[in-house]
DNA sequence: GTGAAAGCGCTAACAA
DNA sequence: TTGTTAGCGCTTTCAC
């Protein structure tokens, strides 16, 4: 590196203001001045200098997202989703993995990322109880995901209840009425405002809806919600002699563990259990039988968090404007595991 | 924000490089000093400013991890690895989609990625015939991958051949002397330079070496890497009559595809045909039966190429240390779709 | 439409 | 062990 404004400035034999406007596409430049500077730029090799801009103008040009890690399969599409929506506004993403621990929620929370303008935070640990960590973020802050609501700032979401309901309509209207649940969480509490219990709650909205006896026993709590925490809540769904006929896990990392304990087992899916998933993560495609799911709108989460967190950042501190809560559409997705009995590959 | 080292300076009643010593965590700082600076810092909620600090000492804190996709399981794992190995450095990671394109690889390579130090570049596109790209390189990069060979930069990657071998000679140790294998490269020259190539010459090798005779139609040609396209060249391959008892998937999102298409014909998995992958995602511990793999060391990958990038940032321009070729141990994993017939579930 | 001057917040180099 | 000076490269402000 090396090559300053200046130089490019000297060559060109402008200022190095002039420059700068051409580098920013500011409109007042005289098309013959730009086209001089551009050669200069071109002939030099010039390369603005990201930190020295950032310096001065108080903008960095990247954001932050913050997810609990990249290997569970949702959190990877939904990077990629932002990662993407971000470079159509020509903004970089630094991806910073929570890894579980609450300390390290709070730490990001609190400090935010370096070199950034801005942060997505999906949590994993921190939940409403936690609302008044939200007041003293010092920086344009968008949150993700079910944890946290009610708080002061900008949040994108699904919607967990609704969807959950049309998932379990889903399968009562493929006949099934012993419709078994895996993921609920663990301490048992009902109205608390955390994925599971939200989901939970649909799924219990459609059993009434549909005047099917709400049976507890079906109601299968699994924490974290992971593969073989599914297929673990499986076999002893199987094992405890409860007849089902249908399964409804939370998440799509649940239901593949679901279906390899179903599979062990010799049941059939759908025949003798329709399965659902939630998410629509893209390996629900290859799964044998492929796996119904519901789709969360990640990529208009994605697409809409991004646009949401550049407002704020450009609003700056001065534009208060109030909370905004978006939830993204979803929708029904029909594979194997809920369809007929044909195998066709959904592609 | 706003407060800055100087406002904590004449808080503690010290100059603002003293506190930058502090902030830094230089050796040479009176304890009671350093206790004064700290409280100071806490007192007023200073935050360094990054940007002034890169600006001033030409470091960011954060590197670059330019990969296809992160949808693509492998990626979000190596990513996940990348960022976990960085931060144990305090090292930030911007992750950039190189999306597929040739252009945009280019251009990565050309201005790297804004506000970083240096780059970790898995690229899908360029091959060893863009080699004179790595020469015109203006700052740290280490390569991942089995693309580009003997250019200029360090260089991380995987034992290609002999673990592909070792993958062939697992089918063979089990008995198995009809060995097809899916993710030939569509061009079919060989001795090309790229992971398609590189494992096919191990899986025949093995064959060679156990005196199998090469049957060129069991070598299925595949691209890109994506689980429909596996499953379409096994469906190819059932509907072709060849007889196999094997098959070697060049990767593990290949090898997802094709058990779903062995799934659908009925063909039992591994008593009609044992298959293994390459790469050893974890989905793979998941899929019904659950495959066994090339674990390719990626963990490995990860940690030694942050480290060799650091090396070259720290070392500066100065240090023209020969360009390093590492490659990561490798292991066979088996699982069902290799194994007994036992159903245990690999966790 | 372009230029000149100032300074963002920090750290390198040197001085004390 | 700590302080002083200077300036990294850019954009902001304001003049022209």
């Amino acid at each position: 590196m090396g090559v300053t404004m200046r130089d490019v400035a000297s060559l060109a034999g402008v200022s190095s203001k002039t420059v700068s406007n051409v580098v920013n596409n500011h409109p007042h430049v005289h098309p013959e001045t730009r086209a001089r500077v551009q050669r200069a730029i071109g002939e030099l090799g010039y390369r603005p200098n990201f930190s020295a801009r950032g310096l001065r103008s108080g903008r960095t040009g990247v954001i932050g997202l913050a997810v609990p890690e990249l290997r569970q399969n949702y959190f990877a599409e939904l990077a990629d989703d932002v990662i993407a929506a971000a470079e159509n506004h020509g903004l970089g993403v630094i991806v910073d993995q929570l890894g579980g621990t609450r300390q390290h929620e709070v730490d990001v929370l609190t400090n935010g990322l370096r070199q950034t303008d801005g942060l997505l935070f999906s949590p994993e640990r921190l939940g409403t109880e936690d609302l008044q960590l939200l007041d003293y973020v010092g920086f344009p802050l968008v949150l993700l995901g079910e944890r946290i609501f009610g708080g002061p700032t900008d949040h994108v979401t699904m919607h967990n209840v609704s969807a959950a309901r049309a998932a379990t309509e889903h399968l009562v209207d493929r006949g099934r009425d012993r419709i078994a649940v895996v993921g609920a969480h663990p301490d048992g509490r009902e109205n608390q405002i955390r994925p599971a219990d939200l989901r939970i709650r649909g799924y219990r909205q459609a059993l009434f809806e549909a005047g099917i006896e709400h049976e507890p026993q079906l109601e299968r709590r699994v924490a974290p919600w992971h593969p073989q925490n599914g297929a673990e809540a499986t076999r002893e769904l199987l094992a405890s002699g409860l007849q089902f006929d249908a399964l409804f896990a939370l998440n799509d990392t649940l239901a593949v563990g679901a279906l390899r304990a179903l599979g062990e087992a010799g049941v059939r899916v759908p025949e003798d259990v329709a399965v659902i998933g939630f998410d629509n993560i893209d390996t629900g495609r290859f799964t044998l039988p492929s796996l119904s799911s519901v789709d969360p709108g990640r990529g208009e989460i994605a697409r809409t968090a991004v646009e949401m967190l550049i407002e704020r950042i450009e609003g700056g501190q001065g534009v208060r404007r109030p909370a905004r809560l978006y939830k993204a559409d979803f929708h029904i997705v029909t594979r194997e595991s809920t369809g007929d009995l044909s195998s066709e590959l959904d592609t």
